[in-house]
RNA sequence: GGUCGCGUAGCUCAGCUGGAUAGAGCAUCUGCCUUCUAAGCAGACGGUCACAGGUUCGAAUCCUGUCGCGAUCACCA
């Protein structure tokens, strides 16, 4: 039973007993440093139910805490505020209970019904950048996090492999590439790719100049130039089945998913199942039909199919072209069907996109409830904020962009710097050393981007590095591999045992212990809202008061020796869950720094 | 123009369904390594919570309006 829900029965039952009145609830909050007191009961609300004076009805619900309920110890008024003081031994209790207990705080229980996370999800001209980069840290966390509080999920993506886009680098390609390939050039393959589409599209400005310079205009020129021209030619001949275009696209394309695979396990990230569009259009073109005749669509003279959405506020949504081909909103119809198809037990889903395809979403919600599908009833958009540079948005085709494969390796490099310049590493290994930097590098970029509220915006300026210090990753891995030392220096073969111990706490163990204590509900939370932010906030205070203990009291040094297990069994059960944390945000930890 | 989101210290960010004197980190300045890893700790400095109204015993938080920034409103994805 937890501390508050004890403490919520007995302040209504001293409500009950003392002024006869009903409380519904009891407002509870962290007691202000400068109090005496673990937790405080806010008496203002209760002025409603309960009249007089704010502090005598504190004073009289205190005392009768005091009276009658064994953990709790003493009690002060300020104001309207009950500060109570809670006994030591509830929390050497509780460090009991946990102790032995490795997932403390994850729910093991599952739900019987799954939630599918899709994240990712790119077109496969170009290699990914930053942006990809926080689209798949997202997506990754809040899978972990679902599953720690309960619910069983798939990790899934889109992949945007048909369209313009993609004929673009396959035309360049065949024009200019000279057969050039991965194993010839020593390029990963999402990387040559993405050269070729820079290359259509300097191809195709430079065809517009000329065309402007012949006396056309800039709208003319921009859809009549020749190679553009030629793209769509190939487009065309691509959804005709023409055999050479498409073995071409399946020849790019597998460059691409390899290179995209690199990347993935560079970042260490993984999904469980792939969806392409080139297998779910069709699909979404079925429902469309279907819909047409059931009157949740209608068709213009013009032949296009729409959906009437004004009686939502919306506007009418296009859901197939008047030529009959599909539409994103096609697409990700039967994107969205085929998946429940392919696994019955998924309840929900959750789309990391970001925010600017607000909009596309809200449409897609309604459109798929408008077909009639219960589980359209669950699905969420986890929308979150552009990462732009001081020059503003990242472009691939104008060489914009921040490469994700690059800003991991910049990261690692700049660990080995401030490593080597610390110089505690001495006596590993060449390739050990290089795993950490690994680990720290990424730790330092998947903390900073994280730790930041999914739906506003960054702003990465690559002039500023990521920081090593303060609220970021590598502080809290450091944190952990300290904890680690000291794990390693003592020896549990003691013949004292926890259980046995009774002693009264340090301000700063009982800080620890108390924040220790939140951890279930901050996943919980962290949950419910889709937002890892939570958990880095969470795991960055829990550090910060370890730091603390760690160099105010002396662990090893300990003048009892139940203080020392004590204190090793609290460091051990911290480093446990900042590890869990982490494990969440996608983050390792090092056993040394 | 309509719709949606954001606006908190010089900079980057916390601040849960309203609660005490708005908190961290970076930067600047002071102390602390012969004691468990100084990527650390202890402290100082720094705020009209964009602005104006409203609701409330109480508002950074909820409501309305204004301003600023961004996104979106395509037979693009």
């Amino acid at each position: 039973m937890s501390l508050q829900f004890t403490l919520e029965k007995n302040v209504k039952a001293a409500a009950k007993s003392i002024f006869g009145a009903d409380l519904e609830s009891v407002e509870f909050q962290a007691t202000r440093k400068e109090f005496a007191g673990d937790t405080t009961v806010v008496v203002f609300p209760m002025l409603r139910v309960i009249k007089g004076n704010p502090v005598l009805i504190g004073e009289k619900i205190g005392q009768y805490l005091v009276d009658n309920v064994a953990l709790v110890k003493d009690f002060n008024v300020v104001k309207g505020f009950l500060n109570i003081e809670i006994n030591d031994s509830y929390y050497l209790d509780f460090l009991k209970e946990i102790q032995n207990d490795m997932d403390f705080g994850f729910v093991s229980k599952k739900d019987n019904k799954a939630i599918m996370v899709e994240y990712s999800s790119p077109n496969t001209n170009k290699p990914l950048h930053l942006g990809h980069v926080r689209n798949v840290l997202l997506g990754y966390s809040v899978s972990e996090i679902l599953k720690a509080a309960g619910k069983k999920v798939y990790k899934t993506q889109i992949i945007n492999d048909r369209g313009i886009h993609i004929c673009k680098s396959m035309l360049a390609w065949q024009r200019f590439g000279n057969g050039e390939t991965p194993e010839s050039t020593g390029l990963k393959g999402d990387k040559l790719v993405g050269n070729y589409y820079v290359e259509f599209d300097k191809a195709y400005k430079s065809e517009i100049s000329k065309l402007i310079a012949q006396g056309k205009s800039e709208d003319e020129a921009k859809k009549n130039a020749p190679i553009l021209l030629e793209a769509q030619e190939m487009l065309r001949k691509w959804e005709a089945g023409d055999k050479e275009v498409v073995a071409l696209w399946e020849k790019m394309n597998s460059w691409v998913y390899d290179g995209f695979e690199v990347t993935y396990k560079n970042i260490g990230v993984d999904f469980d199942k792939y969806y392409y569009e080139s297998d779910t259009y069709l699909l979404g073109k079925e429902f469309v039909a279907e819909g047409l005749k059931s009157g949740v669509f209608f068709k213009k003279e013009d032949g296009s199919v729409w959906c009437d959405l004004t009686d939502e506020g919306l506007d009418e949504k296009i859901v197939l072209r008047s030529d009959g081909t599909a539409v994103y909103m096609t697409q990700d119809i039967g994107t969205a069907i085929q998946r429940i198809k392919d696994y019955p037990d998924v309840g929900g889903m959750v789309y990391t996109v970001g925010n600017e395809q607000d909009y596309h979403f809200k449409v897609l919600f309604l459109i798929l409830k408008k077909l009639g599908f219960e589980w359209a009833k669950h699905l969420f958009h986890l929308s979150y904020g552009m990462v732009d540079l001081p020059s503003g948005k990242m472009k691939s085709r104008e060489g914009t962009v921040v490469d994700a494969d690059d800003l991991i390796e910049e990261m690692a490099t700049t660990a080995e710097e401030i490593s080597k310049e610390l110089g505690k590493l001495d006596d590993y290994s060449e390739e050990d050393k290089k795993a950490l930097y690994k680990i720290i590098g990424l730790g330092a970029l998947k903390y900073y981007i994280l730790k930041v509220d999914p739906k506003k915006r960054i702003l990465f300026d690559p002039k500023e590095s990521i920081d090593f210090q303060g609220n970021t990753g590598p502080f809290i891995q450091y944190t952990y591999a300290r904890i680690q030392s000291i794990l390693r220096k003592f020896s549990f073969e003691a013949t004292i045992n926890l259980n046995d111990i009774n002693l009264s706490l340090h301000e700063k163990e009982k800080q620890l212990l108390k924040q220790l204590e939140q951890f279930p509900s901050v996943i919980q939370n962290a949950a419910e809202q889709h937002s890892p932010a939570l958990i880095a906030n969470y795991t960055y205070d829990l550090v910060k008061d370890f730091n603390s203990f760690y160099q105010n009291v002396s662990i090893l040094g300990a003048d009892l020796e139940e203080e020392k297990l004590f204190r090793v069994l609290l460091s051990k059960k911290v480093g446990d869950t900042i590890k869990n944390a982490f494990g969440l945000l996608g983050i390792e930890v090092p056993e040394r720094m």
